[in-house]
DNA sequence: ATGGTCGTTGCACGA
């Protein structure tokens, strides 16, 4: 099973280059973020000519998740469970797909450590937690992935130097996503990469990405049952080059 | 040291 992972940043801009994608790749299962659609815009009938049934959870303008997948879709569920107050974005949705449960995760960007928006994604990260936790065991087979808008380590990060007092790096954040590990997640990509400075998310701005200036904030998790089966994992930074690219390239993890 | 680019919607703001 091949599953992937794409902040998009806008699906209605994005469609075109999403379906050369999809048929280049041949993912099973796809997590989408950032589709900026009400789910009345969502195009599923488009995916649903490649093979794709979809499950999207939008509130149009910003936010918005979906899963595409060819391996079944079922039990869909929109925003936590697990109890505490819901979302009021539309950042989060979980359905079961080809045995395993996969939750589709847009994490709060956070702002800055001083924004109220940083406490939130803080709130955020503890009640995904209990979300997961909530729907599965360690020992089920369980995907959690998407735009976490955290780089785990400093080795994520292309100058920690230039992040220091900054989110996407404070020690709160990192603890909140090492606690999802704890619980029994590991972190796909760097199962296969321990030292690569590899990156999923560039800045468009000032060439970041041609001189190599990222971030590795677009992660999959897998319980160990997952993990134990992941035989390959890669950061497809071809779809950030050329026209019209999103801001953030695919992961993209082969399950045997 | 600063700002740079996108995508949204409107003529500013979030990322």
């Amino acid at each position: 099973m091949r599953l992937a992972t794409w902040n998009v940043n806008s699906l209605k801009v994005r469609l075109p280059r999403v379906e050369e994608w999809l048929a280049d790749v041949q993912p099973d299962v796809l997590c989408v973020q950032e589709t900026k659609l009400s789910d009345d815009a969502f195009p599923a009938q488009t995916f649903a000519a490649l093979g794709y049934e979809s499950a999207h959870y939008g509130q149009g303008q910003w936010n918005g998740v979906a899963i595409l997948s060819r391996v079944g879709l079922s039990e869909v569920v929109t925003n936590f469970a697990g109890g505490g107050d819901p979302d009021p974005d539309a950042r989060i949705i979980t359905a079961l797909c080809g045995g395993v449960r996969v939750t589709c995760v847009y994490v709060p960007n956070g702002r800055s450590l001083d924004d109220d928006h940083y406490q939130y994604k803080l709130r955020w990260l503890a009640q995904l937690r209990s979300h997961v936790a909530a729907l599965s065991k360690p020992t089920d087979q369980v995907v959690v992935t998407g735009d976490f808008n955290i780089a785990p380590t400093d080795l994520d990060v292309y100058d920690p130097g230039k992040f220091v007092g900054a989110t996407h790096v404070s020690p709160a954040e990192r603890a909140e996503l090492q606690g999802l590990c704890d619980w029994g997640m590991t972190d796909l990509f760097r199962q296969h990469h321990a030292d690569a400075k590899l990156y999923s998310w560039w800045d468009y701005r000032a060439g970041d990405f041609h001189q190599g200036r990222g971030l590795r904030i677009d992660l999959v998790l897998g319980t160990s049952p997952v993990a134990s089966r992941c035989e390959f994992a890669v950061i497809d930074r071809n779809a950030r080059k050329g026209q019209l690219p999103s801001d953030h390239a695919p992961v993209i993890v082969d399950l045997a």
